[in-house]
DNA sequence: CAAGCATATGAGTATATGCGCATATAAATT
DNA sequence: AATTTATATGCGCATATACTCATATGCTTG
């Protein structure tokens, strides 16, 4: 298999969308909440803050993208990171980013 | 410098912004035409197929973001990768997306 | 300095998407 | 079966952004 064939359109809007997903506060938030470990809805709204109608939505988004796993038990749902490349893009991006400004890289993380 | 601290608000703000730059077919397509080296407008233009308005626009987003490098010379302007992480992001990206559905991988490169 | 070429940008339109509110569904408990 | 609890979803609004067309800017050359 070659290594440096071009993408096809569809193979663009693919990649596109992966990034897109990624591409909400919210649920970075969410990501970086569950790389504790698995975890409920409730558990996941009082961690962020978000309103549980957002959660829903946006832990939807990240499950229909292959990005988290649902289990259900009994009247909880539990999600987890499904895929881990997750850990290795967020790092990437938040490693490049605090090159890129280290003047501001005390407001980064707390 | 603590490895697993929580992001603050603006610096998820920021790494949504990064992915967001990323998360458009055009800007992808424009980042894998200069992962063969240095190039002017036109030259991306007609590899990329699209409008001069449109893909100026886009170059414009990614140079923002830091992804690129701006170079004027005469009356032409060189744009080149100017962030090495983006390889490695698109790489990790694309290998997730063949991993998840093998099925058409047919359909991704050409 | 006029003309021409390469690139950038303002304006307008269409589409996508995040959010809040209310309500629906689903499972457990009484 | 009715009620309670946990989660999901329909709807409407507000905002962001990609795209096109036309035009502006900037540099070079005659």
């Amino acid at each position: 298999m070659a290594k440096k064939a071009p993408l096809t359109d569809a193979a663009l809007e693919h990649v596109a969308r992966r990034f897109a997903v990624l591409a909400e506060p919210m649920r970075l938030r969410l990501l970086q909440t569950l790389f504790a470990g698995e975890m409920n809805v409730n558990a996941l709204v009082e961690a962020t803050g978000g309103t549980q109608a957002n959660v829903s939505r946006h832990l939807q988004t990240l499950t229909q993208a292959h990005m988290l796993s649902r289990r259900k038990e009994g009247l909880q749902v539990f999600y987890a990171i499904a895929d881990p490349s997750i850990f290795k893009l967020c790092e990437l991006v938040c490693g490049s980013l605090e090159k890129q400004f280290t003047k501001h890289a005390d407001s980064f993380s707390r």
